[in-house]
RNA sequence: GCCCGGAUGGGGUAGUGGUUAUCCUCUGGGACUGUGGAUCCCAGGAGCCGGGUUCGAAUCCCGGUCCGGGCCCCA
């Protein structure tokens, strides 16, 4: 009986983990350009931390379980709150603004679908100590040039949270209405606004659905969107391509203001790639009230949409027809000197030790019969054109790190 | 949690209520014991799981599991 893999996980082959770790590597290079610097939480934290921050119906949503002593755990379904856990624990006195980032799995209990794991990926970063329209510019600038260095066609939108709560501030089912918003489901909406007699705010919020920038809004309604116009002064100005979209909601009321969510195509129905914005957890985690701001991409639906694909360098193939022991050490010499290698270590032939090489498209292979250990020359041959020399050890490391051809005998 | 569609060697597949389940690829070995790629030969390896119908099920039916797509959710 074979044991499958658990549901909505999945396993990397060396290609595929290789590919993933070139578009981590991208990130991590973009993160740390913004002098973001990497931490890690743990894989599991206390339920009490996820409930606090999103409600007890969430639980349905994580995989929660209770420990030998009887601790209520979690797998941690998110980074946020785990980062700003770690925040209040130890590094409040720290000099602010903190930057931070994060490159770590999580876990949800949902139903997986196209870009949607159990296990999944996200890589993240979190401004903490201010959500002024800078750090908030900041950033989304940082998240904007990840996306794009890994080639994703994307949209960002990016809308304030504070204006809806604004314009709903007489409604009694205020969180219901965010959510019908960000949902989109506008007949719903109006007919809960109807229900408080107040269509006029959903004429309004129509309104917002034409709205491309901050100067159309200030005509719809009248509301402060300086520090929503400074964000896009300096966005603009960095040439950023972005629309402003008041139906970006959360429907969460730790979120403080700036919201924004980026999309791609050829995802089905998981086609947001990364979401942010600003909150305010510290204190909900017992801390003093420091803001943050942050995001995270779903890295495993970037991954779907990466093409650059890093090429595979084959090691060489000491072949040997000699003692094994001394096929070791002579490998070992060549690693030693940064040259990657591999022995046989099937029992095979010469013939099919060369036929081995040829398979894993191998550049060179180093021959080592007794002719060689004898007079200490290496026969270097190369599997691209064929021919074969004899040289010394410095020379063969030489010649194989430098990627040259053998041309003739 | 809901709806739809799938599942045959490691990968890709054919077929059919009835002998030993097709082909390609792959992997290992050999032809060929100091030289790869070509060719040929041999070997390995499969009907998701459980139940039902039937003389007989991989095939039909039901349930489950997993995968894909959509909904819900998306902190």
């Amino acid at each position: 009986m074979k044991i499958e893999r658990p549901r909505g996980t999945r396993d990397f082959l060396p290609e595929e983990m290789e590919k993933r770790r070139e578009l981590e590597k991208i990130f991590r290079e973009v993160a740390e350009l913004f002098g973001y610097r990497e931490i890690q939480t743990p894989t599991f934290e206390h339920l009490e931390l996820f409930t606090i921050k999103s409600g007890e119906e969430i639980i349905k949503e994580i995989y929660a379980f209770k420990d030998k002593g009887g601790r209520d755990l979690a797998l941690r379904p998110e980074l946020t709150a785990p980062v700003m856990r770690m925040f209040v624990n130890e590094c409040s006195h720290l000099p602010k603004p903190l930057r931070f980032y994060y490159f770590s799995n999580c876990f949800r209990y949902e139903r997986p679908q196209k870009g949607r794991y159990r296990e999944f990926w996200q890589f993240g970063a979190e401004l903490i100590g201010s959500n002024s329209p800078e750090a908030e510019a900041e950033v989304i600038l940082l998240s904007y040039r990840m996306l794009e260095r890994a080639g994703v066609n994307f949209e960002l939108s990016i809308g304030d949270v504070n204006l809806l709560r604004y314009v709903l501030r007489d409604i009694p089912e205020k969180e219901a209405a965010m959510r019908l918003i960000d949902k989109e489901e506008f007949e719903a909406l109006k007919r809960l606004l109807a229900k408080y007699d107040m269509v006029e705010i959903y004429e309004t919020i129509l309104q917002f659905r034409e709205i491309k920038n901050v100067e159309e809004a200030e005509e719809v309604i009248d509301y402060d969107f300086s520090h929503l116009k400074k964000i896009c002064e300096i966005l603009d100005e960095l040439g950023l391509r972005y629309f402003v979209d008041f139906t970006v909601a959360r429907g969460l009321d730790y979120y403080t203001g700036t919201v924004f969510e980026y999309y791609a195509e050829g995802l089905g129905a998981q086609k947001q790639v990364c979401g942010g914005g600003s909150y305010r957890l510290a204190k909900l985690f017992g801390g003093e009230d420091v803001p943050g701001t942050g995001f995270a991409i779903g890295f495993d639906r970037v991954m779907e949409l990466f093409v650059k694909s890093p090429k595979y360098e084959p090691p060489v193939v000491v072949v040997s027809l000699v003692e094994s022991k001394e096929a070791f050490k002579i490998a070992e010499r060549f690693r030693e000197n940064g040259v990657k290698v591999v022995v046989d270590v099937m029992g095979r032939s010469m013939k099919k030790q060369m036929s081995f090489a040829n398979d894993i498209s191998a550049e060179y292979a180093v021959i080592i019969g007794k002719k060689e250990l004898e007079s200490g020359v290496f026969s270097v041959k190369d599997l691209v054109t064929g021919k074969q020399k004899s040289v010394s050890f410095e020379e063969a490391v030489e010649l194989i790190k430098s990627k040259g051809r053998i041309d003739e005998e």
